[in-house]
RNA sequence: UGGCCCGUAGUGUAACUGGCAACACGCUUGGCUCUGGACCAAGAGAUUCCAGGUUCGAACCCUGGCGGGCCAACCA
């Protein structure tokens, strides 16, 4: 039994988190919130973000808000948010204090947004929709100015405050944020921040003909809140400057105008959301199920719990524990990478917790009757059965009835069988798990169709329990069930909803639906034992499946169990897969690709120079200096056109170069080191300039320094900034090139690696590697790493 | 098509920030077993998307390409 708690490496998040902690960011101080728009239930895919918020705000003894996003009043409802809350709960979190609406903040929101006006960075635009969709532009192309940007901030306020009072029709005006109508990031062309909707919200009623947009309501209410941390999905990610910009174009003393800034300041971090083969994640998808569910009836999904929705009541009712769901979302990992992950490791989970918590039962769902010719009509014995098998390690048990008539699986037995079959066949003896060893002595059928109606056994008085007292080998163990105390029930087995992996791939995932997804068993047969059991019992049912009594009744009101999942099975598999091989023609040779060989990759035109051969082009100064690159200095024409592609690089080239280095090993530097902190900034930000990375090269190219340490101080000169001479003279730099002292360390490397040491001689040599690596680890970088790797070359031979 | 994000065994996530490509699921084989479950052991499976470059050394840094995703709602 395996600790509950598997170690598992943080995620970037939480490194993240650890770091802001670390760091003393709000006096370290960890603040979350899970912010879900009450307009469906939610689903597996949430519970990755559940646990994020609510699992890191754990961690650090800090607060997770729930905070639903209700600002749109035309979709959302009460009874989403309530089956939300129960959801939540139900995994085993709790939010900080009351839920939190951000229909709370109306009115601060209000405020705020009468504030931007007067600031001068919101307007009243009274243009209709579609001249504002063509005032945006397209991806490609930059926004246009509508007539009513330029509008006075009087008449903006004046306009705003007639919004709110319900003087205007819907879409007659909106408030958007004067931004950039020509920002790359689309999210920043002018944004709306208010519509007007005369429609009544569930919480605040006929209060407000005016809504906020999320992109207003959700950064003002994480900085309301306090919000340290603002967690969400990677479709959001355009929308973090745009978050930025609403966070710093706001402040919390609104009346008294004094400048402040929040704080804590809020900073939104994205993730990527969970996708499972075979299920649907879009809520509008989810709802369209259910709408559709209704109409169409039996077959029809029964509503947002119906065990087949991936939702997290549906999951429920299915009989899905919280924990295999936090237990699932752990072995998930949060990463920026979209995913699709198999079903499999949910069904792991959830088989991983019910085997230790759902008690054994005993159950048959096709029955097939036998009667045991030697036992004694009316007699009943009862016999005890543990509730779990010893490697289980947990106490329990009942007695369940055995008499002449028994219940056994359809499947269980096979006139004909293969040779590997381990149950019960034409004079063969398998055991009736707890009861006694039988064997198949006669198959009886019914007269007109041939059918097997049922069989005759034989059973043996000695075996009581299961066991032979002289030890003779029984070819299986098979459930059962008395036919004469057996409890009528019905068994629902699910499946996937799905047929294929990704439903959401095509145009209408209705046609991948899964008619099989809910399979009734009406007839079924329980074990006795089970009768008063309540709705939400987990089982497992012996050898068929995790089983969960659900609040239905069936036929006569007889119990319903819902199958969760089968048990693991190999055998029915690897049938399964003899099937399908017997079925599929043979693979023609030669009819694919062969093996190993890789489909040629289409190498297309390097935009990226082209870009810059324009720029040079249109500056001549630059092309000169391109052309003098390559003749001149002898610079690869790749380095001379990465050289050359703005002035600056170019001018900071020049200046480094001058210092005496060669042009050569000068580009290298601006072209990989240099090139990489351009890339959120200015060159003009840099706390060093041409001079200084000239001189660090010159350093390299005396060997002053190894590569690698002139690395680090190159790291220095970023972050602080100083001349490469002085980091080196005063934290003592300087390369050791002392073949005998480096020998010295060689040897210790070797010595205290004894293993390493003997797998590199039996041929691993990209241990060689590592070995550099404990030698340069131990000099703190000094060490010349050529004279390192020649040393222990020779000394590891 | 412009901008941004992301490419590591079949799947998901790591790799001490440039030094032995690891863990989990799945798969195969064996052991054990009164569940063809669980458990135990072993094994297969990777051109770290591709091509150049920097470096003694690249999954990691630079350049380019390829592939996937997101963004042009008065939705969130």
């Amino acid at each position: 039994m395996s600790a509950r708690k598997p170690e598992r490496a943080p995620d970037f998040i939480r490194e993240m988190v650890a770091a802001d902690v670390a760091a003393g960011k709000n006096e370290g101080f960890v603040a979350t919130r899970f912010p879900p728009e009450p307009n469906g239930f939610l689903h597996i895919g949430h519970s990755t973000a559940i646990c994020l918020d609510f699992g890191i705000a754990e961690e650090y003894a800090g607060t997770c808000n729930l905070r639903f996003d209700d600002t749109n009043p035309t979709t959302e409802d009460e009874r989403y948010a309530r089956a939300i809350e129960e959801d939540i709960g139900w995994l085993g979190f709790r939010w900080n204090g009351p839920p939190r609406y951000a229909s709370d903040y109306f009115e601060q929101l209000y405020r705020h947004a009468l504030q931007l006006i007067r600031d001068g960075k919101a307007y009243v635009d009274s243009s209709s929709e579609e001249e504002i969709r063509e005032g945006r532009g397209t991806v490609t192309e930059p926004g246009t100015p509508g007539p009513h940007r330029e509008r006075g901030i009087e008449e903006s306020v004046e306009l705003f405050e007639r919004m709110r009072a319900g003087e205007f029709e819907d879409g007659a005006h909106v408030l958007r944020a004067r931004i950039d109508l020509a920002a790359p990031n689309m999210k920043m062309r002018d944004p709306l921040l208010y519509r007007i909707r005369h429609a009544a919200h569930w919480r605040t009623g006929d209060a407000w003909p005016i809504y906020p947009m999320y992109e207003w309501a959700h950064p003002l209410s994480d900085a309301i809140e306090g919000i340290t941390h603002s967690l969400c999905t990677l479709e959001f990610l355009p929308n973090r400057e745009l978050y930025d910009w609403v966070v710093d174009n706001t402040r919390p003393g609104i009346e008294a105008g004094e400048p402040g800034s929040w704080s804590p300041r809020p900073r939104q971090t994205e993730f990527a959301r969970l996708n499972v083969d075979y299920m649907v994640m879009s809520k509008r998808k989810l709802a369209e199920l259910v709408r559709e569910g209704r109409a169409s009836g039996e077959q029809g999904i029964h509503g947002w719990d119906d065990p087949r929705m991936p939702t997290l009541s549906g999951l429920r009712r299915r009989g899905v524990t919280p924990e295999s769901i936090r237990h699932f979302c752990d072995l998930v990992g949060i990463a920026k990478a979209d995913k699709r992950v198999d079903i499999g490791k949910l069904e792991h989970a959830v088989r991983d917790d019910l085997n230790r918590r759902a008690a054994r039962r005993m159950c048959v769902l096709r029955p097939l009757e036998i009667e045991i010719e030697n036992y004694p009509e009316g007699k009943t014995e009862w016999l005890p059965a543990p509730d779990f098998p010893v490697d289980v390690g947990r106490r329990g048990s009942r007695e369940i009835p055995f008499s002449r008539r028994i219940l056994i699986e359809r499947g269980d037995f096979e006139e004909d069988p293969p040779a590997d079959f381990r149950r019960l066949a034409p004079g063969r003896e398998v055991r009736l798990k707890y009861a006694y060893l039988v064997t198949c002595r006669e198959v009886v059928r019914e007269p007109e169709t041939g059918r097997i109606r049922r069989l005759r056994c034989t059973y043996d008085p000695a075996t009581r329990g299961g066991s032979a007292p002289d030890g003779r080998p029984v070819s299986g163990t098979i459930h059962w069930v008395s036919a004469d105390h057996g409890l009528p029930c019905e068994a629902r087995l699910y499946d996937r909803l799905f047929t294929v992996p990704n439903p959401e791939e095509d145009a209408d995932f209705h046609e991948h639906l899964n008619p099989g997804a809910l399979v009734v068993v009406p007839d079924a047969c329980i074990e006795p034992s089970v009768a008063g059991d309540g709705s939400g019992t987990h089982y497992q049912f012996e050898r068929l499946g995790y089983f969960v009594r659900d609040r239905d009744t069936g036929e006569g009101g007889r119990p319903v169990f819902n199958r969760t999942v089968e048990l693991k099975d190999p055998w029915t598999r690897s049938q399964l897969r003899a099937e399908a091989r017997a079925e599929e023609p043979a693979e023609v040779p030669g009819g694919s690709a062969p093996p190993g060989e890789r489909a040629p990759q289409v190498v297309g035109e390097d935009t990226g120079r082209r870009d810059r051969d324009g720029i040079r082009r249109r500056v001549p100064e630059l092309d000169e200096r391109f052309r003098s690159y390559v003749s001149e200095l002898g610079l690869p024409e790749e380095d001379a056109d990465l050289l050359t592609g703005d002035l600056a690089v170019a001018g900071f080239f020049d200046a480094a170069l001058a210092e005496g280095g060669s042009p050569r090993a000068v580009a290298n530097w601006v072209v990989n080191e240099l090139l990489r902190e351009l890339k959120g900034r200015s060159i003009d930000d840099l706390r060093f300039g041409g001079p200084e990375l000239g001189r660090l090269v010159g350093l390299v190219e005396e060997g002053d320094i190894s590569g690698r340490m002139a690395k680090d101080v190159f790291r220095r000169m970023v972050d602080k900034g100083g001349d490469p001479e002085e980091i080196v003279r005063s934290r003592g730099l300087e390369q050791i090139n002392d073949p005998e002292e480096i020998g010295d360390l060689v040897d210790r490397a070797v010595e205290a690696h004894p293993d390493q040491t003997a797998r590199y001689r039996e041929g691993q040599t990209g241990l060689l590697g590592f070995f550099v690596g404990q030698v340069m680890r131990a000099t703190g970088g000094k060490a010349n790493p050529e004279v390192v790797g020649r040393l222990l070359r020779e000394r590891l031979k």
